[in-house]
RNA sequence: GCCGAUGUGGCUCAAUUGGCAGAGCAGCUGAUUUGUAAUCAGCAGGUUAUCGGUUCGAGUCCGAUCAUCGGCUCCA
C-alpha cells in the first residue's frame, strides 16, 4: 500500500517537472492544463504556443530538460490561498481559471511551487525536494491530441504521456511487458495464421480467410446453441432499407453520418454546369466549394424517395418483422435474434484491425416482453453472458448507464426499468461490484454494457443490453393484454459477442492465437513421416474426419521436421506423426501445442474419443488422455 | 475529424551525404525419402502505396491523396 502511494507521489511530481520541462522549452505562453496519473505513468496536457507541436522527435529533448530540472534539487512549497488569489495567480492560464472558477467558494485551494519560477494548482501530495525523483525512472512514450475536458467543440490540447516507474529495472520490466503484448496484437497473429485480411478497397471490412471463416462459424454455431436452449428465434432481414424506414427509426435524423448511403439516381447533367456552396462531405467544419458538373455526370440526391440505406442496427427491421401481425401478452417475451451483416461509417482515424470496423455481425437480438418482465429477461441474458464468456475464460466489466438529460419516455417507467437492473446487477456481481454512470443512458433507455481487455490493458465494450421504450412508440408496436386492451411491449436490444468481430479480435490476444480445440480452423495435423505411410495418414484423416473433426495433413515429399514446423506456425493443436510403429499398432503420437513432450503410441480410437469430447464440451485445455 | 507516426517483392528487413533497388523466408523447378521447429541446387518475383513537384539524377527532399498504427472523441 505504501508503495503505491509513494508511486503515486512521484509520479504525480514528474507530471509537474514535465510540464515545468515543456514550459521551459516551448515558452512561458504554453498553457498547461491537467496532468493526472494512470496506471503507468502520467501525461499532461499542453496547449502550445501557435504553430509549435511535439512530435517523437522531440522526447528526448523534454527527457533531458526534466532531468536537468531535477538535478536543480528543487524544493516544493505547499501554499494555500484563496479562490481569488488562485484567480490572480494563474490570471494567464485559461485552463487553470477554469478549474479555480469550477471550485465552491469555500474550497481551501492549494497550490505547489517548484522552485519559485513554476506553480501548479493541485491537492498534492508531492516531494519535499526534486532530489527525491532522481533515481525514479520515466520515459516519454507518447504525444498524442485530447480535447479539453473531452469535448471536441473546445481547445485540442497535445498530451504528452510517460512512463514512470521506481528503478531502471521496473521501467524496464514494463516497457518490455508492452513489446510482448504488442506481440499478441489480433492483427499480427490473424495475418501470421491466415485468418482474415483488409483491402484498400473496403477499408474496415474484413475478409475472412478459410481458417478465420472457420472460427467465425463455430463462434455463430455455439451462439445459436445456446439461444436455442433460451427461447430465441432467428430472422434474418434486408441488409438495405428504403429511407422511409430509417425516417421512423429516428436514424436518418440521429445516425446518418455513421451510414452508408445507397442513393437513388437523380439524373445526368446535360451540359456543362457550375454549382457554388457545395459541402461534399457532412462535417460541419468544410467550407462550401465551387464544383463543376461535367455534361453526363450521375447525380444522386439522398433526399430522394428512392434512396436507400445500408443498415447500421437490426432494430429497425425486427420493429419491422414484430408488426406484420396482432400479438397477444402469450407469446412474450418473444425473441428475435439475427446474424446479419451491418455497416456503419466511421471517422477516419477510428478504425482499428478487428476491433473497430466499418462491416460487421453482431450476435444480435430484440426481445419484446411486457414491463413486468423486463428483469427476469435481464437476468437470463446475463446468465447467457457468464456461460459464454466463461467459455473463452475472459472477464469482464459491467457498466450500468442511466437516464439522460434528454431522456423520452415515462419517468415512471425509467424509474423502475433502472431500480430493476439495479437489483439485477446487485444480486449478479454485489454492490459495487459494477460501475454506474448516471446519466449516461441512451435517450431511448438504460442499459448495461459488457467490457472486456485486450491485450494491451485496453477495455472494448462487447456485451451490451440496452431497454427501449422509444423503438416501439415510433412504429407503434402493441400486445393484446390478458384484459383484451392494447398495450405496448418493451424492447430489449442485446448483444453478448457484440460483435463477433471485435470479439474475435479479443479471443486471438487473449488466447495469443493458441484457440481452445472447439475453435481451432484445423484441429488435427497429420505428418506422415515417408510417403509409404501416407496411407495410413489418409486412413487416420478419414477415421478424424468423420468424427466432426478438422484435420489437414501433408502428404508432400518434405521432410518431416519441415512438416512439423509449417504446421507449428498455424497454432494447430495436435500435430499427429505416423510413420511404421503407428501404421503398425493403429496408433497415433501426438505433438501437442505448447509442450515439447511427445505423447507415444495413443490408440487411433481413443484419440478420437478424446476429439470428440473436446468439441462436445468446448474445454479449454487440450487433452493427452480420455482420463483428464 | 483531430495530434503524432508509418508505408520498399506474399512475409521480415537492407540500400552511406540524393547516385545502377538488395537479402533471407515463402513460391516455382529439379535433386533428396528423412522419427519431432528450417536438406541441397537452380529459377522467378518490385513503376519503392498513389499522384504531383524540386533536381542532371528521388526509395531518400517538398506537397497532396489513400491506407494503416498509437492516442482523443464516439462506439459493437
Amino acid at each position: 500500500m505504501e508503495t503505491v502511494e509513494y508511486l503515486s507521489v512521484y509520479r504525480h511530481s514528474l507530471a509537474h517537472i514535465l510540464a515545468k520541462a515543456v514550459i521551459e522549452i516551448y515558452g512561458p505562453e504554453t498553457q498547461y492544463a491537467i496532468g493526472p496519473q494512470i496506471e503507468d505513468g502520467a501525461y499532461y496536457d499542453f496547449l502550445l504556443p501557435a504553430g509549435k507541436s511535439i512530435s517523437e522527435d522531440d522526447f528526448p529533448a523534454i527527457e533531458n530538460k526534466m532531468r536537468e530540472i531535477i538535478k536543480r534539487r528543487e524544493d516544493w512549497r505547499r501554499e494555500e490561498v484563496s479562490k481569488a488569489k488562485a484567480l490572480e495567480m494563474f490570471k494567464d492560464q485559461k485552463f487553470k481559471v477554469e478549474l479555480i472558477v469550477d471550485l465552491p467558494e469555500d474550497e481551501i485551494i492549494t497550490v505547489y511551487y517548484t522552485g519559485e519560477d513554476y506553480v501548479d494548482l493541485c491537492r498534492g501530495p508531492h516531494v519535499g525536494n526534486s532530489q527525491e525523483l532522481m533515481s525514479a525512472a520515466f520515459k516519454i512514450h507518447a504525444c498524442s491530441m485530447a480535447y479539453w475536458r473531452g469535448d471536441e467543440k473546445r481547445d485540442r490540447l497535445s498530451r504528452v504521456y510517460f512512463y514512470a516507474f521506481p528503478n531502471k529495472d521496473e521501467l524496464k520490466h514494463h516497457i518490455q511487458m508492452i513489446a510482448e503484448a504488442r506481440e499478441r496484437d489480433h492483427k499480427k497473429i490473424g495475418a501470421k495464421q491466415d485468418l482474415f485480411m483488409f483491402h484498400e478497397t473496403a477499408p474496415g471490412m474484413p475478409y475472412w480467410l478459410p481458417r478465420g471463416w472457420v472460427m467465425y462459424q463455430e463462434l455463430m454455431k455455439y451462439s445459436r446453441e445456446i439461444q436455442r436452449r433460451h427461447g430465441y428465434e432467428e430472422i434474418s432481414a434486408p441488409l438495405i432499407n428504403n429511407k422511409k424506414l430509417w425516417l421512423i427509426s429516428g436514424h436518418w435524423a440521429h445516425y446518418l453520418n455513421n451510414m452508408f448511403i445507397v442513393p437513388g439516381i437523380e439524373g445526368q447533367v446535360k451540359a456543362d454546369t457550375n454549382i457554388s456552396n457545395v459541402i461534399e462531405n457532412a462535417t460541419n467544419t468544410e467550407e462550401p466549394k465551387d464544383v463543376t458538373l461535367a455534361e453526363g455526370t450521375i447525380v444522386y440526391n439522398r433526399e430522394a424517395v428512392d434512396t436507400m440505406a445500408a443498415k447500421p442496427m437490426n432494430c429497425p427491421n425486427a420493429m419491422t418483422a414484430y408488426k406484420r401481425c396482432v400479438h397477444s401478452y402469450r407469446e412474450l417475451p418473444l425473441r428475435y435474434s439475427e446474424y446479419d451483416v451491418l455497416h456503419r461509417k466511421e471517422k477516419s482515424g477510428q478504425m482499428n484491425g478487428l476491433f473497430r470496423v466499418q462491416e460487421f455481425r453482431q450476435d444480435d437480438d430484440h426481445t419484446f416482453v411486457m414491463e413486468s418482465q423486463i428483469k427476469e429477461e435481464i437476468a437470463d441474458i446475463i446468465t447467457i453472458a457468464d456461460e459464454i464468456y466463461s467459455t473463452f475464460g475472459v472477464t469482464y466489466r459491467a457498466e450500468l448507464s442511466t437516464r439522460p438529460d434528454d431522456y423520452m419516455g415515462d419517468i415512471e417507467v425509467w424509474n423502475r426499468a433502472e431500480a430493476g437492473l439495479k437489483e439485477i446487477l446487485d444480486e449478479k456481481y454485489g454492490e459495487g461490484g459494477y460501475e454506474v454512470n448516471e446519466g449516461d443512458g441512451a435517450f431511448y433507455g438504460p442499459k448495461i454494457d459488457l467490457q472486456i481487455k485486450d491485450a494491451l490493458g485496453r477495455e472494448w465494450q462487447c456485451g451490451t443490453i440496452q431497454l427501449d421504450f422509444q423503438l416501439p412508440h415510433n412504429f407503434g408496436l402493441t400486445y393484446t393484454t390478458p384484459e383484451g386492451t392494447e398495450a405496448m411491449p418493451v424492447v430489449i436490444h442485446r448483444a453478448i459477442y457484440g460483435s463477433l468481430e471485435r470479439f474475435i479480435g479479443i479471443i486471438i490476444e487473449n488466447f495469443k492465437g493458441d484457440f481452445p480445440f472447439w475453435l481451432s480452423p484445423y484441429q488435427v495435423a497429420l505428418v506422415p513421416i515417408r510417403d509409404t505411410h501416407n496411407e495410413y495418414a489418409k486412413k487416420v484423416e478419414q477415421a478424424l474426419t468423420e468424427a466432426g473433426v478438422r484435420v489437414e495433413a501433408d502428404y508432400s515429399d518434405k521432410n518431416m521436421r519441415t512438416k512439423i514446423k509449417e504446421f507449428k506456425i498455424y497454432k494447430d493443436p495436435y500435430i499427429l506423426v505416423l510413420g511404421d510403429h503407428e501404421a503398425a499398432e493403429n496408433t497415433v503420437s501426438l505433438n501437442v501445442r505448447g509442450s515439447n513432450k511427445q505423447v507415444q503410441g495413443i490408440p487411433l480410437d481413443t484419440f478420437v474419443e478424446m476429439c470428440k469430447k473436446m468439441n462436445r464440451e468446448r474445454g479449454l485445455e487440450l487433452l493427452t488422455s480420455l482420463e483428464d
